[in-house]
RNA sequence: CGGGGUGUAGCGCAGUUGGCUAGCGCGCAGCGUUCGGGACGCUGAGGUCGGGAGUUCAAGUCUCCCCACCCCGACCA
């Protein structure tokens, strides 16, 4: 992608009105551009950067057997009657009358949904365990947005629900959604801890969170630096300076940023919309269910929230929205060299963002820092026919032919 | 929803006790010179001063109402 027709205008100076970090630099870097608060596009940079954290949360997902789906943010109020959950969550649900009187929500989440879809076709203990899950907008009208993609009103959610015969087969799985969730924050670049957490008035059981631990964040938390132990502060019966039930280290307090939650739902919604199934002995029971949430767009504001410096963003490797940023210095324009390896780098399937815009250098390596690609490569007539790569995160630099810039590219990226 | 803050060109800002045709920097367009950390000169385009009502000979500036955004709190399946 050549930079000069690729639609991203950085800003010089970080918009007025915005504190939080992950908004400031989204905007500036061009990511992102607010339209109400708490609702935002994502421009090219953003979208490739939200789909590579898609594209992991797929595979992790897809990787304990999720099957993947796309169900409507639109839905008739009957749907949310079988749960009481109408009135209850009309406070955050927008809620309007079509043109034909019909009262319809926007989903606030989607448990109702797949409920209503599964019920009819799963009839028997054989068809049981499985697992569906969608990424998709979900709408809450959050009396308060705010901090950029930490809180939206309007947000992208991979939404997993699992269906079982009992606890027990469900206790199993929601082991290995835990680790699939360890994998895929550990992908993108970010160091999680799990927590028990309240359920909310949903469920009486605990459900977990995984906690990002961050100054941006809005939870609280008290944790154990080893990081054996951790707990909501809502319902912890610890507090600061206390030992670590389990090391005996003296916890600390830190604010978290949740990027995503697990919930064991039980049979509320089966019963409620009499989704059941004949056992072995054929006798009728209710499915039990679980839920596992993580929000994609919060996922990529606290990544910057923990990856970033004073000239800008730090994107991970494994989210980075290029593999590789090319800047070319050089007096002359069309150096033979800069597009050389520019089509090397196409060619070995890095994607790569060519800045050969007709600027001063100065502009084109404060972009690059504020843009953050992982790496970057430098052509100028100072290095000759060498090539300078550095990295983001380290600064560190080094000088390479074109064929070990290559190499070096697939080792960073392995 | 309570409290606080902000709103003037695409972005960042200035605008005095109300007073001439509303300015500056950046960005943008054109020409020339520059070229490793946001270069320079000249020329040019770009404005419902968040919106409405009011006071006044005169409102960006004063009064009232409303709206939007940001922050703190409450809230957060």
């Amino acid at each position: 992608m050549y930079q000069s027709h690729y639609f991203v205008k950085t800003l010089r100076e970080p918009p007025k009105n915005e504190v939080s970090i992950n908004a400031k630099l989204l905007e500036q870097a061009c990511y992102i551009q607010k339209l109400m608060a708490g609702v935002y596009t994502y421009l090219p940079l953003g979208l490739r950067v939200l789909n590579n954290i898609n594209a992991i949360i797929r595979e992790e997902i897809n990787n304990i057997g999720g099957q993947e789906i796309y169900m409507p943010a639109m839905q008739p109020k009957e749907l949310w009657d079988k749960t009481n959950r109408w009135e209850e969550l009309s406070n955050i649900m927008y809620q309007f009358k079509d043109k034909s009187d019909h009262l319809i929500g926007l989903a606030t989440t989607h448990e109702e949904t797949i409920t209503s879809i599964i019920k009819d076709r799963i009839n028997s203990y054989k068809d049981l365990p499985f697992y569906l899950y969608q990424i998709q907008d979900k709408f809450r009208n959050e009396p308060r947005a705010k901090s950029g993609l930490i809180r939206g009103r309007e947000f992208a959610m991979k939404d997993l629900y699992s269906f079982h015969q009992d606890e027990e087969d469900l206790d199993e799985y929601y082991k290995k959604s835990m680790k699939a969730y360890f994998n895929i924050f550990s992908r993108v670049g970010l160091k999680s801890i799990m927590i028990e957490a309240s359920g909310g008035a949903f469920t009486k059981q605990y459900s977990h969170e995984f906690q990002v631990l961050s100054e941006a964040g809005e939870d609280r938390i008290i944790y154990c630096p080893k990081y054996d132990f951790a707990q909501n502060i809502e319902i912890s019966k610890f507090k600061e300076e206390d030992k670590c039930p389990k090391c005996g280290r003296l916890l600390k307090f830190s604010k978290g940023i949740e990027v995503g939650n697990i919930f064991k739902l039980g049979t509320r919604f089966s019963q409620a919309f009499g989704a059941y199934y004949l056992d072995k002995t054929g006798k009728k029971q209710p499915i039990v269910m679980a839920s596992y949430g993580i929000g994609p767009g919060r996922l990529m504001g606290a990544i910057i929230e923990v990856h970033h410096d004073n000239n800008g963003i730090i994107w991970p490797p494994g989210v980075t929205p290029f593999k590789v940023h090319l800047i070319d210095l050089c007096k002359q324009k069309n150096n033979p060299l800069a597009k050389k390896t520019y089509h090397a780098c196409q060619e070995n399937n890095f994607d790569i963002l060519y800045d050969e815009r007709d600027v001063s250098p100065g502009i084109k390596l404060k972009d690059a820092d504020l843009i953050g690609i992982s790496v970057r490569l430098i052509i100028s007539d100072k290095n000759k026919d060498k090539i300078e790569l550095t990295y983001r995160d380290t600064k560190e630099t080094s000088h390479h032919s074109l064929v070990s810039v290559l190499k070096e590219l697939k080792k960073y990226y392995k």
